[in-house]
RNA sequence: GGUCCGAUAGCUCAACUGGAUAGAGCAACUGCCUUCUAAGCAGUAGGUUCCAGGUUCGAGUCCUGGUCGGAUCACCA
């Protein structure tokens, strides 16, 4: 319809000032609520070209419209701001296209392929709430990207090798006395708490090596506290505005702590170990091997428990410990074709100076893969395997930095797929005190949150008298949804590049713009159809179709749900499921409005009647299907 | 210090890519359940869009310079 509008104003434009437009330089907006009207064309934009003033134009084009197009009722100008009242027909005509519209929701295929990497977790660490705006957005990116009409792969690659791997398998060694997974600590969880065991342990040996070695520092010989003492004299230097000099002495001290700390971190016999465990590991020694299978088994059945909470999957998983060692052909082309070079010390470098970019270390010197040489081998790996023109990273902005490079790189590569690289980077989820800190222990576990979620979500429908007659089995599926839903819809409907707040308290509300209101509205409109179906009421589209008269508030529906694919398209292109979001809370905020100003039972006249049923039954197509895309389920009844 | 990102109502977030008097929710206050689900609806109050310049018919949005906050700049991942 809005096109139709649009190519009314070009000919308007022709006929009355034969000037060609092209009907992408006319862009509609919707009417400001305080005039009348549905649609807004500005004319500021054409009294340069038209030599007129933009009232002129607004009249001239209003009146060329109501003349020419049926859809047109009347219009207003308002200075430069034309406003166009569009006949309630059109809108009872606009919303039975929506309802035979098998598509609705649903962009045509475009036959481009993107693959979407995800979640991405460490298996020593157990999933907190950082991870859940990963896996949520990944996952919710995907979905809108296959309703845009992409083919899309959902990937996940699982950093389960390294140094800090080593670490957790040796703090199980050395004091794990055989403990298993169980009812009480789950795979993850428990290999997570070895992880942790190692650094305390580890912490301990540091502070032991520093004791021991501080008297070879006769600038420390009398200090008490180094730590203390690094701090203090840091603290000096920290402040712009009031930077105090450091004393001689102080210069001496603080190199000095430098370098017992270094000395004692790298030589902590715990961290030797370590070492040594993952020079086996490499090494393909089978205990080591079998140690790293059992406890990364556990880990996954862990992190696959998790997953299915979340209601997350994967069509496919790549593990560092099968593509850390690729890439490092890549090295050897880079350096052939000249777009790396060697330091004296034979390791590899890009430089990307040009690029703002620095120089950037592809290749150890000791010829071992840095984290950019396994990227640069799992992202052939990835063409090689699906083929995509676009490949998107979900991965934390504090890596924006190491995308723009693994960008470059691919582009200096000549890889035809390195325009198609996008760092999806989204912002860090703070809490009220400030940022998680695992060291102090306010990192927010994922399964801890989802289940206190669910157990709220049960406390307050119980509360509310809502489920009556439901199986305990249907109840507990709703607390469920309804916990996935607030959870979810909190964590997506902000724009993901921001760093946002995540407020306990507040995701837990059920009040409002949240997941709740929105499944609310979707259960109300079911409860409807129900009876509508009950009472035997026909409203399919040829029962309404001749009606001529709605409110502004049903009008202003209709628009709304037209917008359902453009929505998509939007956001797929943003990739960002907060369009999406924000578009199924609008709906619902439009439909509860709707539902509060006019009865339909009670309505006498039955083409009316019949088109608020299927306008109800549209609404709820539109937030069924806007809440699917961000992965958050519709209830029947609530 | 270099680079990148952010700053909008007391709080959490929007603002269709430069459009009208900057909008929602929460919190506060006022109405509305004898009528299809009140997890709701309607209303009141709340703003120097961090600051200073600039670009133009028009700037929260673009440019320049600042302030404040965050990230990053490892032969870590």
């Amino acid at each position: 319809m809005e096109q139709l509008i649009i190519n009314g104003i070009a000919e308007a434009v022709k006929s009355l000032y034969g000037v060609e437009l092209e009907a992408s330089r006319i862009a509609l907006q919707p009417t400001k609520k305080e005039f009348e009207g549905s649609l807004t064309f500005v004319t500021f934009g054409l009294t340069k070209q038209l030599g007129k003033n933009p009232v002129e134009i607004g009249e001239a084009i209003g009146n060329y419209l109501k003349e020419n197009v049926d859809a047109v009722a009347d219009f207003n100008i308002v200075k430069g701001f034309l406003n166009l009242v569009i006949s309630d027909s059109v809108w009872v005509t606009t919303l039975a296209q929506l309802v035979e519209d098998e598509n609705y929701g649903r962009v045509a295929r475009n036959g481009e392929k993107v693959m979407v990497e995800y979640s991405s977790p460490n298996t020593n660490k157990p999933l907190h709430l950082g991870h859940l705006r990963n896996n949520f957005l990944g996952h919710s990116v995907s979905l809108i990207l296959d309703a845009a009409g992409y083919d899309v792969q959902k990937v996940n690659l699982v950093n389960d090798r390294g140094i800090h791997i080593c670490k957790s398998m040796l703090a199980y060694v050395k004091f794990g006395n055989g403990e298993t997974p169980s009812a009480t600590v789950k795979g993850d969880k428990l290999v997570g708490n070895y992880y942790v065991a190692f650094d305390k342990a580890y912490k301990k040996e540091i502070a032991q090596l520093i004791s021991d070695k501080q008297s070879d520092y006769p600038s420390l010989s009398a200090v008490e506290d180094v730590k203390a003492l690094k701090k203090a004299i840091e603290a000096k230097g920290a402040s712009k505005k009031n930077k105090i000099p450091l004393t001689e002495e102080e210069k001496v001290q603080i190199k000095d702590i430098k370098a017992l700390l270094e000395y004692a971190e790298k030589n902590a016999p715990l961290l030797l170990e370590a070492q040594e465990m993952l020079r086996k590991w490499e090494a393909g020694d089978k205990e080591t091997v079998a140690l790293w299978e059992k406890m990364n088994g556990w880990v996954y059945e862990g992190f696959a428990q998790s997953y299915k909470m979340m209601g997350v999957e994967f069509d496919n998983v790549y593990y560092e410990s099968q593509t850390y060692l690729l890439g490092k052909d890549i090295v050897q082309e880079g350096l052939d074709s000249g777009v790396f070079f060697k330091k004296e010390n034979d390791s590899v470098w890009i430089d990307l100076k040009k690029e703002k970019l620095d120089e950037k270390l592809v290749l150890r010197g000791d010829g071992t893969a840095v984290y950019m040489t396994q990227d640069m081998g799992t992202a052939d790996l990835k063409y090689k395997d699906f083929g995509m023109t676009k490949s998107v990273y979900v991965v934390g902005n504090e890596q924006d930095y190491h995308f723009k490079v693994l960008k470059a790189i691919m582009k200096h590569l000549g890889r035809s797929y390195a325009d198609g690289i996008y760092h999806l980077s989204y912002g860090m989820v703070e809490l009220p005190e400030g940022k998680m800190k695992s060291r102090e222990g306010t990192v927010v576990d994922a399964d801890d949150l989802i289940q206190e979620m669910i157990d709220t979500a049960e406390e307050r429908t119980k509360e509310s008298g809502k489920i009556d007659g439901f199986s305990d089995k249907e109840a507990s599926v709703l607390f469920k949804q309804l916990a996935l839903g607030a959870l979810k819809y909190y964590l997506l409907k902000v724009d993901p590049k921001k760093t946002m707040l995540f407020n306990p308290q507040e995701s837990i509300d059920f009040q409002g713009d949240t997941g709740v209101y929105i499944q609310y509205n979707h259960a109300k409109i079911q409860a409807l159809l129900r009876r509508a179906d009950k009472d035997g009421i026909n409203y399919t589209t040829s029962t309404f179709k001749d009606l001529t008269e709605l409110s502004n508030a049903e009008s202003d529906l209709v628009a709304l749900l037209g917008k359902m694919n453009d929505k998509i398209t939007e956001s797929a292109d943003a990739y960002a499921p907060s369009i999406i979001a924000n578009y199924a809370f609008d709906v619902a905020k439009q439909y509860s409005k709707v539902y509060s100003e006019s009865p339909i039972f009670n309505e006498e006249d039955e083409a009316k009647k019949a088109f608020r049923i299927a306008l109800s039954a549209q609404s709820a197509k539109a937030i069924n299907n806007a809440l699917a895309l961000i992965g958050v389920q519709s209830p029947e009844r609530m």
